[in-house]
DNA sequence: AAAGCGTGGGG
DNA sequence: TCCCCAAGCTT
């Protein structure tokens, strides 16, 4: 077990105190300490959003939900179809189906109130080990040790810990604790997170003006890059399908909703093929969802998910026909407020350049 | 416990 | 172009 050791804290925030990012969720060190608090559902929402998304990513959609859904309560009363088209272009769909959930389950179960409580925290849904020490340390300053990926970037270049890093979790979280600073926990997380983003990055960390660099292990070996440990990534297969997008007379496009689980679970789509594995040729407009209409081939998108690559061919035609079951027409208008993951706007924007 | 689950930006 | 990766969670 690692000892106390204060000092690292010291300087972390005294680092911090200076070079606190200005964030939408966040409060300044300087109103921390004029006993300004953070909203706990602000912060809540904004560590979903920032589930391996990026500070820039998640701006827009943090200024676009804290307005439309103020509080908890406006958010539990939601339509999960509206906070699905709200989500659309974030990614990692089950957070939005989650945030619902979370909601739901604190109006019912809490009061109305996020419960100052790691356990608690933990409990609810979406909420895992990371976000829920990140709730209790930044909303309620409860000495709770904050793990992401910033920090075991840090604390594996602090101490050289080389043992791969799904190994070294535990020891990561032994060391942070160890470290944090009891008197200012919320800060204590945001300035590590921070010295990751901006100091300790994993490509060409600025050591020379991190607040930790005479006490770095990584940095007297000569070599912090090789922190932390990562196990190799498996390659990416390639899928092909094929996307259809049909077209009414006053523009409208036919849309319909993509099963509730797997893969953009929930969200909407143009009609599509499966995405299968084999790479043997195209796929034909034989497979689209109208008969006899005249198809005609826009081009291919290509789109990349985390576990494989997607090769989609796109078809366009005209078409009146009535909206089959659980399909709908909508207006061009409206097509931009639709809960269209990304790649199924670009499928669209190939056949419909000015959709968008 | 390893795999599934998105996206956009930077080097 | 390609690879890496960003405040992870769920099953």
């Amino acid at each position: 077990m690692p000892s106390r050791d204060s000092a690292p804290a010291k300087k972390l925030l005294a680092w911090y105190d200076g070079h606190a990012r200005d964030l939408p969720w966040r409060v300044s060190p300087r109103d921390r300490t004029k006993g300004i608090r953070p909203d706990p559902y602000r912060v809540w929402l904004s560590e979903i959003m920032l589930q391996q998304t990026t500070v820039a990513a998640v701006r827009s959609y943090f200024y676009a939900f804290t307005a439309r859904w103020p509080t908890i309560a406006a958010l539990a009363a939601a339509d999960e179809e509206d906070i699905l088209k709200a989500w659309a272009g974030l990614g990692y769909y089950s957070r939005a189906r989650n945030l619902k959930k979370c909601a739901e389950a604190i109006m019912a179960d809490h009061g109305g109130a996020f419960p100052a409580d790691l356990d608690a925290l933990r409990a609810l849904p979406g909420i895992g080990d990371y976000t829920s020490a990140a709730i209790a340390a930044i909303a309620f300053d409860l000495p709770a040790a904050v793990v992401d990926g910033n920090v075991e970037r840090v604390v594996t270049r602090l101490k050289a810990i080389d043992t791969p890093l799904t190994k070294a979790k535990p020891a990561i979280k032994a060391e942070v604790a160890a470290m944090l600073d009891p008197e200012r926990p919320g800060d204590f997380a945001q300035a590590t997170m921070d010295l990751g983003a901006t100091i300790c990055t994993p490509k060409r960390p600025a050591c020379l003006p991190c607040p930790l660099r005479s006490e770095c292990a990584a940095l007297d070996q000569g070599d912090p890059e090789r922190f932390p440990v990562k196990a190799p990534k498996k390659d990416k297969p390639l899928r092909v399908g094929a996307a259809f997008v049909l077209v009414r007379d006053d523009g409208a496009v036919l849309l319909e909703k993509r099963a509730g689980t797997g893969l953009l679970a929930g969200m909407t789509q143009v009609p599509t093929t499966g995405w299968n594995a084999r790479h043997d040729g195209e796929t034909g407009s034989d497979a689209a969802p109208v008969a006899g209409t005249e198809w005609r081939r826009c081009g291919q998108v290509r789109h990349v998910f985390t576990h494989f690559a997607l090769d989609l061919t796109v078809w366009h035609a005209l078409s009146n026909h009535r909206a089959g079951d659980g399909q709908w027409w909508s207006p061009a208008s409206e097509l931009a407020g639709e809960a269209l993951p990304t790649v199924m706007k670009k499928a669209i924007a190939c056949a419909l350049p000015d959709a968008f």
